[in-house]
DNA sequence: AGAGGTAAACAGA
DNA sequence: TCTGTTTACCTCT
């Protein structure tokens, strides 16, 4: 097994002013079979060792080279070709929970690379990318087959192909690798993952923007009430694919189809209404789910924009973010819970705040609603359930910012993080690491560093002595 | 265990 | 009352 810490990959140095995912390791020779089955770090197949793919010489500057691609990225293009429902990928994030690789569409990118003979003509982001262990520190050998045990892996690009997409118009972007990812969920997936001699055809071979990460299902179609993701088509197959989308998707969707990529929330509910069996309900839950899911959902910003007609009135507007217009939206559950969340969470003594806000829900425990109540009643001892939390605390420190340990920090507050929202939970380990306080619970980012929830002793501490809730 | 849904407390506009 | 945030529970896989 290999050494997949992510520090390897964190802290790999750049080669030749290539992006961090475009280094390359030069070695010569012929290629080679790999001895390591090939890492997926977003949890799509990946090829196995028997795949070979060639990178076509017009596409390689130096034939001497063989190129690797070294960030865990989707690939969806190429991923289309190599699915193989029997191949179980080896998926990074089941070896490395909350640790989400540094991948960032937005990281900076030298200009001259852009025109690259190696990238003939690509963005860096736009290059479809596997991860391959070249650097010798992922292995546990101490690299000594890091470079020679591979094969010049690449990829197929077919220079006379012209379909790669070079936008960069936001908006088309955004459709761009939606669109493509749709079709990887609808096409029928090629089994035979060798390239070689084979002319792709435009179904399985086609460069539009690559999605980075999973494949979201919530891509616009043409009538706007979007697509079919795989396990929909597994498990719906029915008359209304939405019912069993979750909302994030949906909201995803929604947005998508706004000009702007923004409503404010009762265009929202409109679309609900519209699109979704959820929306025709009579009950308001779907809409009380909808603004959960705009809160907690990362891929959600809210805005204010003024009212037309009235510039004094200002409306909030949620608008996706542009990560999310790329590449699709992400689980909101995977938005609250991070590690140190976690941590926080499991603490026998949570904070008085914690235990006197919020409340129990969900369907079942509205049916047990009634019994609690009847044993409150006859309870001796009435206890207050709110009211000794913020309550307290706002008394204290009426100017105390109360921001919660489950909120991941916005990626602006994150230096490098670009757009990417999936720094947060790497980024909470970083501070973790640079303060030594690995035995702190709770830390979170706040606007002005590091802040410490909670410690296993149960003190309060923070980056500016204050208290944080 | 994670994903997703839901109810509800609570604050602010 | 609406909106937004947050928590805590639930079911399902």
């Amino acid at each position: 097994m290999l050494n997949m810490n992510s520090e390897h990959y964190r802290r790999r140095p750049q080669i030749n002013s290539l992006p961090l995912d475009f280094q390359y390791a030069e070695s010569s020779g012929t290629p080679m079979q790999s001895t390591h089955q090939m890492l997926s770090f977003d949890g799509l197949p990946r090829a196995q060792n028997d795949q070979q793919f060639m990178i076509t010489p017009l596409t390689v500057p130096n034939t001497t080279s063989n190129y690797s691609l070294t960030t865990p990225m989707a690939m969806p293009q190429a991923t289309t070709v190599w699915s193989d429902p029997n191949h179980t990928p080896m998926d990074f994030d089941s070896q490395n929970t909350n640790d989400y690789y540094d991948y960032s569409p937005s990281i900076a990118v030298d200009e001259d690379e852009q025109d690259s003979p190696f990238l003939r003509g690509m963005s860096y982001s736009e290059v479809p990318r596997t991860c391959f262990p070249c650097d010798p520190r992922m292995l546990n050998d101490g690299g000594n087959m890091a470079v020679d045990s591979f094969d010049a892996s690449a990829y197929l690009m077919d220079p006379n192909k012209n379909d790669m997409q070079t936008s960069t118009e936001p908006a088309s972007l955004g459709f761009d690798a939606l669109e493509n990812s749709h079709n990887f969920s609808r096409l029928s997936i090629s089994h035979s993952p060798k390239l070689e001699h084979e002319t792709p055809s435009s179904d399985h071979f086609t460069f539009n923007k690559p999605t980075p990460f999973p494949l979201p299902s919530s891509e616009p179609s043409e009538d706007g009430g979007g697509g079919i993701s795989s396990r929909e088509m597994t498990a719906v197959d029915g008359d209304d694919p939405s019912a069993d989308e979750p909302y994030a998707k949906l909201i995803h969707r929604a947005l998508m189809s706004a000009p702007d990529h923004s409503m404010v929330l009762q265009e929202i509910y409109e679309w609900f209404r519209k699109h979704t069996a959820k929306g025709a309900s009579d009950t308001k839950g779907w809409m009380n789910s909808i603004r959960h899911n705009l809160s907690m959902n990362a891929a959600f910003k809210k805005t204010e924009r003024k009212t037309p007609g009235d510039e004094t009135k200002k409306s909030t507007e949620w608008v996706l973010e542009e990560f999310a217009i790329k590449d699709g939206v992400q689980s909101t559950t995977r938005y609250r819970k991070g590690t140190g969340a976690k941590k926080f969470m499991k603490t026998e003594n949570p904070a008085p705040s914690r235990q006197s806000s919020g409340r129990k829900g969900g369907i079942s425990a509205s049916k047990t609603k009634m019994q609690r109540q009847q044993q409150r009643s006859i309870s001796s001892t009435h206890r207050s359930r709110h009211g000794h939390g913020h309550e307290f605390l706002r008394s204290h420190f009426p100017t105390q910012r109360y921001s919660s340990p489950l909120t991941p920090p916005t990626h602006e507050n994150i230096p490098g993080a670009g757009c990417n929202p999936y720094f947060f939970p790497k980024q909470q380990l970083d501070y973790e690491d640079m303060c030594g306080l690995q035995d702190v619970q709770g830390v979170y980012i706040d606007d002005n560093g590091p802040i410490f929830a909670e410690s296993q002793e149960g003190h309060y501490a923070s980056a500016d002595g204050l208290p944080r809730y």
